[in-house]
DNA sequence: AACCCCCTCAACCGCACGTTA
DNA sequence: ATAACGTGCGGTTGAGGGGGT
C-alpha cells in the first residue's frame, strides 16, 4: 500500500484555507498514522458533529470534508475489511441492476463496506469481469436502444448471470410502488418478463405502507431478500407471499416473523420527505440476524403521501423492454 | 536487476441538496 | 428570498505495488 505523506512541512500536500480571518494550511493527500490517531480518538471521545469542528478540535489540519471521508471510508469501527466475498460480490451485481452507480444506496445493504470501495470494486473488477461475460454470451440478435456499447455489455453479463432474477427484482420494486394498473407494470407485463401478480396477490392485507425489496448480506455471511409490508403498526416480511425465493437463504432464515413497530424504538425515524425504517430482522428462530436501516425512503402508499422513490421507473423501463424475452 | 505497464484504491474534486442565518 | 455553510454523493485522479519481460 501507499505510504503516507510524511511531514506537514511538504507544501505540494498543503491548501490555504480563510477560517475566521486566519489563514490556515490545510493538509492534503494521505493520511498519516499520527492523523488517524487524533481524529480516531476524537470520535471515540466525542462523537459526530460538525466536520469542520471535528477538523478543527481535534487538532487537525484537514478540512472537514476530508475528515469525513477518513473517518467513513478507514477508520469507522464496523468496517469489514478484507476483499470481497463472492456472495457480496454477486449482491452487488445484483443491487447494481436495480439501483445503477447508486454506491451508497448499494453500500446501505452491505454492512461494513463503504460506497467508495464498492465503487472501486465495481470499476476495477466486476465491469471487467461483465464485458469479458457478456462479449462471450451476447447474442448478434439481440437489439438494445441503448446507445453505450459498453453498458450493452454489461447487460448482457448481468442476463447471462443472474438469468431473470433482476426483472423479477425491478417487478417486486414497482408493484410496491405502483398500482396494479400502472402502465409500467402491464408494459412489462407485455413484454413477457413478468407474471401479472398483483399486490392482491399477498393476500387480504389492507397494508398502510408497502417498503422497496430489500437485499442485503446480514453480519455471519448470509444473503437476504424480502419485501416488507406495514399494516396495522407491524412490520411483515412479505416475499414468500409473492412467490419470490429468496437468495440462498436457509430454510431456518425465513424472515417471517412479525414485529410490532410500538415494541422498539426508534422503528421508523421519518420526516414530510423521507422515512427510514430502524429495524430488527429475525429469522424463525427469532435469533437477531441483522438491523435494517434503509430501504423505505420515499416509497410510502397510501392517502397523499404517495411518492415514487428517487430512481427513474420509466428509464428503467426503458432498460428492461430492451432486454431479450425470457422464454 | 531494471524497466515498463497495468491495477488497485485512497483521496480529491465538483456538484447537488438541505439547513440555517 | 437568498447567501452561506455543511454534508453527501458520484466521478476522477494518481501514487504505489505487483507482475511480466
Amino acid at each position: 500500500m501507499r505510504k503516507p505523506i510524511g511531514g506537514v512541512g511538504n507544501h505540494k500536500d498543503l491548501i490555504s484555507s480563510e477560517n475566521g480571518g486566519i489563514t490556515m494550511k490545510m493538509r492534503k493527500g494521505l493520511w498519516s498514522p499520527e492523523e488517524d490517531d487524533k481524529l480516531m480518538n476524537y470520535m471515540i471521545t466525542n462523537g459526530h458533529g460538525c466536520w469542520s469542528d471535528i477538523a478543527r478540535n481535534a487538532g487537525l489540519q484537514r478540512c472537514g470534508k476530508s475528515c469525513r471521508l477518513r473517518w467513513i471510508n478507514y477508520l469507522r469501527p464496523d468496517l469489514k475489511r478484507g476483499a470481497f466475498s463472492s456472495q457480496e460480490e454477486e449482491l452487488i451485481i445484483h443491487l447494481h441492476s436495480l439501483l445503477g452507480n447508486r454506491w451508497s444506496q448499494i453500500a446501505a445493504r452491505l454492512p461494513g463496506r463503504t460506497d467508495n470501495e464498492i465503487k472501486n470494486f465495481w470499476n476495477s473488477t466486476i465491469k471487467k469481469r461483465l464485458k469479458k461475460s457478456a462479449s462471450n454470451s451476447a447474442s448478434p440478435n439481440m437489439s438494445h436502444d441503448s446507445s453505450s456499447s459498453e453498458h450493452q455489455e454489461v447487460m448482457a453479463g448481468l442476463i447471462s448471470i443472474h438469468d431473470s432474477s433482476n426483472i423479477m427484482a425491478m417487478y417486486m420494486d414497482a408493484t410496491r410502488q405502483y398500482s396494479s394498473s400502472s402502465s409500467a407494470i402491464q408494459a412489462m407485463t407485455m413484454n413477457h418478463l413478468i407474471e401479472p401478480l398483483t399486490l392482491s396477490d399477498a393476500g387480504d392485507h389492507h397494508a398502510s405502507c408497502y417498503g422497496k425489496t430489500q437485499v442485503g448480506i446480514d453480519g455471519n455471511g448470509v444473503s437476504y431478500h424480502g419485501c416488507y409490508e406495514i399494516f396495522g403498526g407491524n412490520l411483515n416480511l412479505v416475499d414468500e407471499i409473492f412467490g419470490i425465493p429468496p437468495l440462498d437463504i436457509p430454510n431456518d432464515n425465513q424472515y417471517t416473523k412479525t414485529e410490532n413497530l410500538h415494541d422498539r424504538n426508534p422503528m421508523i425515524v421519518s420526516n414530510n420527505m423521507n422515512s427510514v425504517i430502524i429495524n430488527q430482522c429475525y429469522n424463525n428462530n427469532t435469533h437477531k440476524v441483522q438491523t435494517l436501516a434503509a430501504g423505505f425512503e420515499n416509497c410510502w402508499e397510501g392517502g397523499n403521501d404517495l411518492k415514487v422513490e428517487e430512481w427513474d421507473f420509466e428509464e428503467l423501463m426503458r432498460e428492461a423492454s430492451s432486454f431479450p424475452s425470457l422464454d
